[in-house]
DNA sequence: CGTTTGATTGACACGAGTCAACACCAGTGG
DNA sequence: CCACTGGTGTTGACTCGTGTCAATCAAACG
């Protein structure tokens, strides 16, 4: 698997669409944790071939969108986002390479939420029914798709706890000790640290905080020497201790995999 | 379809198992909105013939149990629940007649979460297994399965919004609204009305809140003329002016069910 | 009855929001 | 080259929503 470096996530894109290029990373969470075989791998692939590059702090997908497409995210960073009557915003899912952006547009015909990109990213779209037929030809792929589904509802419902019980600095670390996890998870990680695009407001949006508490949760966590943040690039220096004050316990990621479910046999 | 009355639910259940009794809500939620046809139907039936009765405030699943098997919600209020570390609860999800309590058991060995019972309730009790065998051989039962999977996903996103960016009481009417609606979907709620079974402490901790805070909120609620809760009964006496408060939109429950969905092709 | 569980109320503490100012940096254009 | 700009991070003073602790009340129950 080809590891992929930070600095790729900010290289600059070619605005536009780009047909063609192998998307090595596009079945990478699929492949890596869906338990798919080689056969499944390349429909998969071939399905990705209409890859387009779409600039940071871009919508992607509207709030209440009807798209009738699915959006792979190969590179870059985006989230979910929802927003309220009075204005403000609510990220419940970021979105790494490897993830679906709008999962439940294989399914449902009106998204509840809108997708933005955070980064420069680069997203294979995939017709819904092309994806329907995939997961109905290949029931590994349909297997692997539901699997993801469920992951993401692990994820979410782990968020509920850090939102409704969990203190501000608990939660920050929470959120960092996950990225770790994810973004190792897809090579995108080492040394224990990672590139943060995010502004603290974006942070903020994700935490159910404001952008001036999430600057002041930080330096507590600098400066209870957990964690450094230097020029967009975080390392977690105390991974034991942080997993502690955070209450981080990283099975609810599933990082096991579908292979090891009841579903491979 | 049956209608259930409110009572139904406070009943008094025998203890023990009782096996063959029609479990005419078993198929509801998946019957109503899956899209099903009468043959998978039967066999669903068919598969929920291990019934039980379980007591009010009972662990039906504990946390990080490995079970084997599937609960469909028959009657009764349940829950799930994650704790933290420092011993406090959060309720991430209600659980009503129709639900599956532990929809991850399908394609996970091991839950993250516990189940808890809220009422006395009536559970079908499915192996594992047997579900796997289903939804493989009837392609609409896995299609519904993950279907069902998905709105529990849109339901958890909406409750990240509210624990993040709605205020107590916005968020005690959300869970108001969203339990009407739910609960009318099965035939639980008269009136714009509907039995209300839960503690201050169980709505406080599914809303993240204290049951001190609930309390005061519910008051609030109370006195601006929203609500009416009388012994363990809740009326909605507002309907239009309650959901603008709350910032409810029931669309993110998916009213629509299945068969509008791009599955059903 | 006493016991228990849940609802209610009050006084007070504290975490997080608000508002506003300022610092810093990367671009940008004159 | 430098002034200007806009976005982001940082800080302080103050407000306010929610939590905490504790007492009392009401209803259910054995």
């Amino acid at each position: 698997m080809k590891q992929v470096h930070a600095n790729d996530v900010e290289r600059p894109n070619q605005p536009g669409r780009s047909t063609g290029e192998r998307p090595s990373l596009a079945t990478t969470r699929l492949w890596l944790f869906g338990g798919l075989g080689e056969e499944e791998r390349t429909a998969l692939e071939a399905a990705c071939s209409d890859v387009r590059a779409i600039e940071g702090k871009q919508d992607l997908v509207k709030e209440r969108a009807s798209t009738g497409v699915v959006h792979l995210l190969l590179e870059g960073w985006a989230c979910r986002y929802k927003l309220t009557g009075n204005g403000s915003r609510q990220i419940p899912t970021l979105l790494l390479p490897g993830d679906i952006c709008d999962i439940d547009a294989i399914l449902f015909d009106r998204l509840d939420y809108g997708v933005a990109t955070l980064t420069p990213c680069r997203v294979a779209v995939l017709p819904r029914a092309r994806v329907l037929e995939l997961s109905a030809r290949y029931p590994r792929i349909g297997a692997a798709l539901w699997w993801l589904t469920m992951v993401e509802n692990s994820t979410l419902t782990e968020w509920v706890l850090c939102l409704g019980r969990r203190s501000a600095d608990q939660h920050l670390a929470h959120l960092f000790c996950e990225l770790l996890v994810r973004l190792a998870a897809v090579g995108m990680a080492e040394n224990n640290g990672y590139a943060l695009p995010l502004t603290q407001e974006q942070l903020a949006d994700a935490l159910g905080l404001t952008s001036v508490h999430v600057n002041r949760t930080l330096q507590q966590l600098r400066k209870a020497g957990l964690v450094e943040l230097d020029r967009g690039r975080l390392r977690i220096l105390e991974w034991e201790a942080i997993k502690r004050r955070a209450g981080f316990d990283p099975a609810y990621l599933r990082p096991e995999g579908l292979r090891r479910s009841p579903m491979a046999a």
